[in-house]
DNA sequence: ACTAATGATTATTA
DNA sequence: TAATAATCATTAGT
């Protein structure tokens, strides 16, 4: 027992100096033995057996084997086994090892409630979870850091994401190759230990009596500390992890701007489908294409344009204009070309794409600003009742404007495009020209109150109100 | 330096 | 669950 005791305590020292092995494996040594003496000394009289009484020769003698036992340890290694040899040759070995057998069972030290402890600890559970989420622990996924700088490099404009994102990885991959380094360090030391301490015992239970289930016990004790050990580590790589993903995040709120490109598309998109800016799954993905940025930024983009459009249409006016002008004149074209093919339902130009889906945007607006109508009308335009109250004839002009853009077209193409706009209108779900997306998304149906009441797609002739306009909004 | 614009994040809502 | 609204943090124009 003492001697477990004393192995405990040496593991103890472990944990603080691992590196150290050599030498803990042999204070064991020394320590398990001058703890055996202790034990011994309160049954068993002291090394010189100076008690007066002392009539007995036998007595000298276990006095004598018991002092060997002491000193053993300070003799070196050769002399030590030579010494042991003798022990274990002498004559009384077997007595003494019958009184040792006969002490041990009487002080009932044996192994009791050997608490087969196996009620997985909640925290160290916790920990594992969290490496394995971070992808600490677990499969590596993924080529690591070098897939990371591929995807960087082959998808050119997202890269500037990627390349934060790869240094994200590449810490975390560093940070993963500690742990695991660190990890196989202990079970190795872990093994090693283990199998020194069960030699040591094996070779100690011919001088004193071990069964194999302390053995066993031991080997629990030292694999319950080397786990301990092992939930510093884990515990320490979560803190880093959680510093790394911190400092991440902070860095992922740095951004940049889109090309001016990307948000010529983006606007070109949104000022077309103003009536429902809401793009489908499938359109996000294709104008994340041809942006390359990524999904999410296109719905971070979309999510913050409209609300800042609807903050303030009067600041957008000119915006709005710009756009609504640029694809008139996209539409003309694609008009023109829908002419000269006259095969309105087979287009193969991007640019019918184009058309179709400005016309489709014109009955849009068309619809919502009659609704829109109705509603100022019953009095029920919330937030913009009195800003827009001006922009009312707008809107009714606005549905003029459309004409205006067919003018501007043309007015020999407008029957084409009546022809299109049935095609279109019998085309159940019709797909989109280009990659046989569907670009309008189901909103198109259900989001008449929130936004097409607080969107007035106002004139595209007349950029009446300027930004600086009476709107009682206050940005920030 | 100050401010507007803008991309991203967070909390709330339907 | 996606959209909104508010807010944060950086960029960019002056």
């Amino acid at each position: 027992m003492s001697f477990s005791i004393c192995v405990a305590q040496c593991t103890d020292s472990l944990a603080a100096t691992m590196d150290d092995q050599a030498r803990i494996m042999q204070s064991i040594g020394g320590v398990s033995l001058a703890g055996h003496s202790v034990q011994g000394g309160m049954a068993l009289p002291p090394p010189h057996g100076h008690d007066g009484t002392d009539g007995d020769g036998r007595k000298q003698d276990i006095g004598d084997i018991l002092h060997q036992i002491m000193t053993i340890t300070d003799q070196s290694l050769d002399e030590a086994q030579a010494k042991k040899h003798g022990l274990n040759c002498h004559r009384m070995k077997p007595a003494l090892f019958s009184v040792l057998c006969e002490i041990k069972e009487k002080t009932g030290l044996s192994i009791r409630g050997a608490q087969e402890e196996d009620p997985p600890d909640p925290q160290l559970m916790r920990l594992d979870n969290m490496l394995l989420a971070e992808g600490v622990a677990g499969p590596e996924k993924g080529g690591g850091s070098a897939a990371a700088a591929a995807a960087a490099a082959a998808s050119g404009g997202a890269a500037d994401n990627s390349i934060e994102h790869s240094d994200y990885r590449a810490k975390l991959t560093q940070i993963r190759q500690i742990y695991h380094t660190e990890l196989e360090k202990y079970e190795q030391a872990c093994n090693e230990f283990t199998t020194h301490v069960m030699n040591l015992l094996r070779e100690q239970s011919r001088t004193r009596p071990i069964s194999p289930k302390e053995i066993e016990r031991m080997v629990g004790i030292i694999h319950r500390k080397f786990s301990s050990i092992q939930m510093q580590l884990k515990q320490s790589t979560c803190e880093a992890v959680m510093i790394l993903r911190s400092r991440f995040l902070d860095a992922r709120r740095k951004r940049r701007n889109f090309s001016k490109q990307a948000t010529e598309i983006l606007n070109e998109y949104f000022y077309s489908h103003l009536s429902n800016p809401y793009p489908s799954e499938e359109a996000k993905e294709e104008l994340a294409k041809k942006c390359s940025i990524t999904v999410s930024q296109v719905s971070n983009w979309f999510g913050n344009k409209r609300i800042r459009y609807k903050k303030n249409i009067g600041k957008f006016q000119e915006e709005a204009n710009l756009y609504a002008a640029k694809t008139a004149v996209n539409a003309a074209h694609a008009a023109a070309a829908a002419v000269q093919n006259s095969q309105a339902n087979s287009p193969t130009t991007p640019n019918s794409g184009f058309q179709m889906k400005d016309e489709e945007f014109q009955l849009d607006s068309a619809e919502s600003k009659n609704t829109l109508l109705s509603n100022m009308f019953t009095g029920s335009s919330g937030s913009f009742s009195l800003p827009n109250s001006g922009d009312m004839f707008l809107s009714m002009q606005s549905l003029n404007g459309d004409s205006y853009q067919g003018a501007q077209v043309g007015a020999n193409v407008q029957s084409q495009v009546d022809t299109l706009r049935h095609v279109i209108s019998q085309t159940a779900g019709y797909n989109d020209a280009l990659g046989g997306n569907p670009m309008y998304s189901q909103h198109n149906l259900n989001a008449n109150g929130g936004w097409q009441d607080a969107t007035t797609p106002s004139s595209v002739i007349s950029p009446t109100e300027g930004p600086g306009s009476v709107h009682s909004d206050t940005s920030n």
